[in-house]
DNA sequence: CTGTTAGCGCCTTCAC
DNA sequence: GTGAAGGCGCTAACAG
């Protein structure tokens, strides 16, 4: 229809390859490579029209192509739990950031908490990522090495021997929140933790341990749950009738739930019952009362994961690192003085 | 160091290549590869050993490499305005698993609300993904036309002439919280926008403006606003100033923001102010008081976007489709009968 | 049923 | 400064 030679309305044409540039421009396929890639070694006038030419036909280099014989795919690849959950988006936003900043592209894969499917994705991907970042991976630790000699991989919100990792020191901010409820004179605490065999709640219930030693708390531990609104929810009403005055939940998301059903059942937070949540991740006052919770900031486990993986992948032979991010307790208002224990 | 032959151990070697397999299993490259990959015309005992050698070497096809050679890089690539909005991640969520039924990958961009950062990633990945989800595009139709021609292209949450689309039909919902809120009494009804150049914006003020002239309501509008939290706190104030007794949201999270500024405040919703947010994308009863919205699942759209896209590679010639998922108002506890007006 | 042979699009020595 | 040629790993005709 259209008489216009442009390329751009042309409908179903093959894509330019660097073949076309080279016919287009007068010059050989090398040279188009040359002039596109460094500019090095070329005429500065010819790799000004080579450039033009291929701004004309819309070239786009292959990245396929230049991937078989580079042998780098220019792709980060990422693996998380759920990228509904809104501890790791900002996580993965971060890596895909870096990724833009480095022209790099981000294969995502969603494993939804499931360890076959995590090892399945993480194999297709080996083939086309020239790096892996696993998020609060569900992988056995001879996995995930295996995985490792196969393509630089870097472990975020969890630790391995001989990886690359970057973590969260929960120690800090849950000894906060242990300190912080002992002083308001509670002295039985309940931890509702989330999903089994995660390495961020063994450390979790670690920290959680110590602290209550030393603080002279009983601590009782339930899990594990869903890491979810509904998870903590669901455990609500069970959580109220065991008469605890004090709950320090494996993620904000369960905080919510269960701060969700106190409210419907006409519990007062943090009057009957003092709530602390985990990773700050959701914006301040959107739950009501105002959540007492432990930050650690997932955006900066990605900005390290992904920084990690960057070098990594420049330097194989380096000496594996791990690198922390802080946690601290950002009391608000769903923690209150301990009450009159109810019978 | 270690004399085990296994590969898993095998620290730094090239990944092995369908001519090691080739090698290894004693038949030539093209009768590994039809054992891997249909396994037909290739005697069964046959395809039994090709495959136990390249299991034995850990072997696993180069998708660059077939790639090339296909046409093919069995990759969606989704493109969307903000990875950390709850209201795209459900999306997300039902293309990977789309594509991951597929045995796809899926490579991810975040625009970050710029078209410019949106086209780069676009064309980075029109040479990496063999179709393109382009969720709330920010793009003129020219320019998403254009990259229609190199790839196909599917658009979430707009609508585009001669192109394959999944949108969610607002005007139920738009028109039943007018309804709704004119049921209550409310005759004056604030709007506030999102962002600017939202074509699902521009599609919820007409549903608006509609059901406002049938219901005789006075609809004023407010915008562009940024669609979240932040954003329905920083114009919490002004809307308080300005005596409306209702207000309905372009996405949830302005209203959380404004009910949450309006806690702060001690204005009483829905007894001072009415609130309606849309979307629906978080777990109710997660705001104080529950959140009166529109419901508008975002992981339909997804599913859709995937399965359009799906049916527009194999079919490229096929008839552009819309596809369109339902909304309707979710009334719970922000709203409220209207009171005299403030002065 | 199996092997040989072309490339896919590009980068990269090498010659010129 | 530029071109010719050799693969990267794989699939897809062709021959046997």
């Amino acid at each position: 229809m259209a008489s216009q030679p442009g390329p751009p309305s042309s409908p179903a044409s093959k894509a330019a390859t660097i073949k076309d540039v080279a016919a287009a421009a007068g010059v050989s396929i090398a040279t188009v490579s040359r002039a596109l890639n460094s500019g090095e070694r070329v005429l500065p006038e010819t790799v000004a029209r080579v450039r033009e030419v291929a701004r004309e036909l819309g070239y786009t280099p292959s990245r396929t192509a230049r991937g078989l014989v580079t042998g780098r795919s220019a792709n980060f690849g990422v693996i998380l739990p759920d990228v509904t959950n809104p501890f790791f988006a900002p996580l993965l936003a971060a890596v895909e950031s870096a990724a833009q900043t480095h022209d790099l592209g981000v294969l995502i894969g969603d494993s939804r908490e499931d360890p076959a499917a995590e090892l399945r994705i993480a194999q297709r991907m080996t083939s086309q990522a020239d790096g892996l970042v696993l998020v609060s991976s569900r992988l056995p630790d001879s996995e995930i090495l295996a995985l490792a000699a196969r393509v630089p991989v870097v472990l975020a919100n969890r630790r391995l021997d001989g990886l690359d990792s970057a973590v969260i020191d929960v120690a800090p901010g849950f000894t906060g929140a242990v300190e912080h409820l002992a002083a308001l004179g509670h002295t039985r605490v309940l931890y509702l933790a989330g999903p089994a065999g995660s390495w961020s709640g063994q450390a979790k219930e670690r920290a959680l341990h110590d602290a209550a030693r030393t603080h002279a708390v009983q601590l009782t531990t339930w899990g594990p749950h869903r890491p979810t609104f509904d998870g903590g929810r669901q455990v609500a009403d069970e959580v109220l009738a065991s008469g605890h005055g004090a709950v320090i939940c494996y993620d904000d998301l369960m905080a919510l739930g269960l701060q969700s059903r106190c409210a419907e059942r006409g519990v007062d937070v943090p009057g009957e019952l003092s709530v602390v949540g985990c990773d700050d991740a959701l914006p301040e006052g959107m739950a009501r009362p105002a959540l007492t919770t432990i930050e650690g900031r997932s955006d900066e486990l990605g900005r390290l994961a992904a920084q990690l993986l960057l070098a990594r992948m420049s330097d194989p032979e380096a000496e594996p690192r791990t690198e922390t991010v802080p946690s601290r307790l950002v009391p608000r208002a769903s923690t209150g003085p301990a009450t009159r224990p109810r019978p």
